[in-house]
DNA sequence: CTGTTAGCGCTTTCAA
DNA sequence: TTGAAAGCGCTAACAG
């Protein structure tokens, strides 16, 4: 026969006391010194914790946030992922985390999971094709931060200035003498990428420079169109790649066609990650300041749920910064 | 005014039936078909979703699991929660993310947060020093599968076979001709770096050579340590590190002594890591079967949890595979 | 400051 | 097969 785990009434009994007294002990309300304390003996005795899906249903809040991301084993969102824990940990929250895979039918499960969960808010990097009003009926009256990912004027969100960061990305390449500059990119239509890809056309179309896209539905193929490019008649003479993950892929088909140090292009990237330092050439990269906009999204998450925060939706869009390391020309 | 979230009872109301049929509906129990359309209807109609807490606090199950490991920016552990995740889904699990930050003290915190959410069943990567009595009685009658890290025979694991892929890590090295091999660490206190030792001292007692320990308490004074190595007049010619951080920080180290290729001491780190092919040279590893030690560390929880599993606690070892690239002299 | 009571949304007897 | 009623552990309202 297992010891069932103890309740206030447990409690209760033993500090000789009614279960609300314990209750009030527990959240921080006035009660008289000699109870405290005997009600403090009885909990320490029984080794009582309070029920958080008790409290949860009587209370209303679950003490619980949700966040679903497209995957944990990108650096980037494995990095937000650990802040958004650090953060919610400190409000006394704990997070349920779900991917979607950048599947629009995966969020939609995922988002009816947090539902059912009944998580206090959400922080959600949206899937690629996400629409806000779909979102947003999935959990009427959960509070949304996007994070990454700019979808709608209607939500919340914290983002890279992704227009701006490949403006200074692309004119520094320029800079190094480079004209035939092509973007490299996995799914052209997340929001972000959209975004970085208008930044590079506006300053290419500005210096009369022809445009040009390396794609691809998945990172196999994309790398399979980037050692065709490499080896084609008109390749370009530089790369900006929009992810971590594309900027890998790129690294794999130099290496794959075991292009000599003198033949591979210069490459500039979006997101650092750690070994970025550590390939050859090491990797200049468009840092995000991620702890700081996982900082923002998590201060305005907990804003809304406590509902201190005025009504509008809120974006908070901030720099990138560009590290110079050696692949982009610099020396 | 917010429009309540939905009940049974208003499905039931809507339905014309009473509440304990739409919840019998609702968990597949056989129900007449026009009442069983009615009930769908209402569902569909009031966009009605179970409320898990309510369901929790009656049933005494949550339906969530706690995955606690040191934290998500290792490329190893974010691996791990990914795969976590995706089997807890397809069993109708949510997963608590908590990180300890290899702090006994921060682990004991969110074995408290566990036990709290009251979740059914908890993975834990255990913090340098955990004791397993205190853990579990932190968590009294929740199964608890450690991954990565051993530390009782009483508590169900899933880990490498370290000293067996220690021997063949250290034996592939003594191969290539390397007589003076030292092995990096950061924390050697964590179970699994002991093992890895332990195989590595083995062979090398077999062979009756010096065994050489680099190490630190982090990451930091590690790369000084191994910098200082480096440029001693009795260093090692060649090296075995016990994690990707570790292989990192040795190539981090190398980087700042701005050490020419030949002087690059031949390496050999224990976890594969994306870009592990792309660093210069190609590192070779020994890799972990993740995904394959993943599946069983979910599927021992999920058995334990339904009791369907022999008392007699699990100790799963899963070989190493040594991935053969250039950093260990192979050409 | 304290105890009693009711009820959060669900499932589970128990009768019908 | 179905409905009524009780109760999971907690807290909020109310009365003392």
């Amino acid at each position: 026969m297992v010891k069932k785990r103890p309740t206030v009434t447990d409690v209760a009994k033993l500090a000789r006391v009614g279960a609300s007294t314990v209750s009030r002990h527990l959240r921080g309300v006035s009660v008289s010194p000699d109870v405290a304390i005997r009600v403090s003996e009885a909990i320490a005795q029984l080794g009582y914790y309070p029920d958080e899906t008790a409290r949860a249903l009587r209370v209303g809040r679950t003490h619980t946030i949700g966040a679903i991301i497209p995957q944990v084993s990108n650096m980037f969102y494995s990095r937000a992922v650990q802040l958004i824990e650090e953060e919610a940990g400190k409000r006394g929250c704990a997070v349920i985390l779900l991917t979607h895979q950048e599947s629009i039918k995966q969020q939609a499960v995922q988002l009816a999971t947090i539902r059912r969960y009944r998580a206090d808010g959400l922080i959600l990097a949206p899937a690629a094709g996400s629409n806000f009003e779909e979102i947003s009926a999935a959990l009427p009256g959960t509070p949304i931060i996007a994070i990454d990912r700019y979808i709608s004027p209607a939500m919340d969100s914290v983002v890279l200035r992704n227009r701006e960061a490949a403006h200074v990305a692309t004119e520094h390449l320029l800079r190094h003498g480079y004209k035939r500059i092509a973007c490299v990119v996995s799914r052209p239509e997340i929001a972000s990428f959209k975004q970085r890809w208008e930044g590079y056309v506006d300053v290419m179309t500005e210096r009369k420079l022809e445009t040009s896209l390396i794609q691809a539905p998945d990172h196999e193929q994309l790398r399979y169109a980037l050692t065709s490019t490499f080896v084609s008649s008109h390749r370009p003479d530089a790369l900006l790649s929009f992810s971590n993950r594309a900027t890998q892929t790129t690294l794999l088909a130099f290496d794959e066609l075991a292009l000599p140090r003198a033949e591979r292009l210069p490459l500039l990237g979006f997101d650092d990650f750690d070994l970025a330092s550590l390939v050859d050439p090491p990797l200049s990269v468009v840092r995000q300041p991620t702890e700081n906009m996982m900082r923002h999204a998590t201060d305005l998450l907990f804003r809304r749920i406590e509902g201190t925060e005025p009504v509008e939706p809120k974006i908070i869009a901030l720099p990138g910064q560009l590290v110079y390391r050696r692949s982009c020309g610099c020396s």
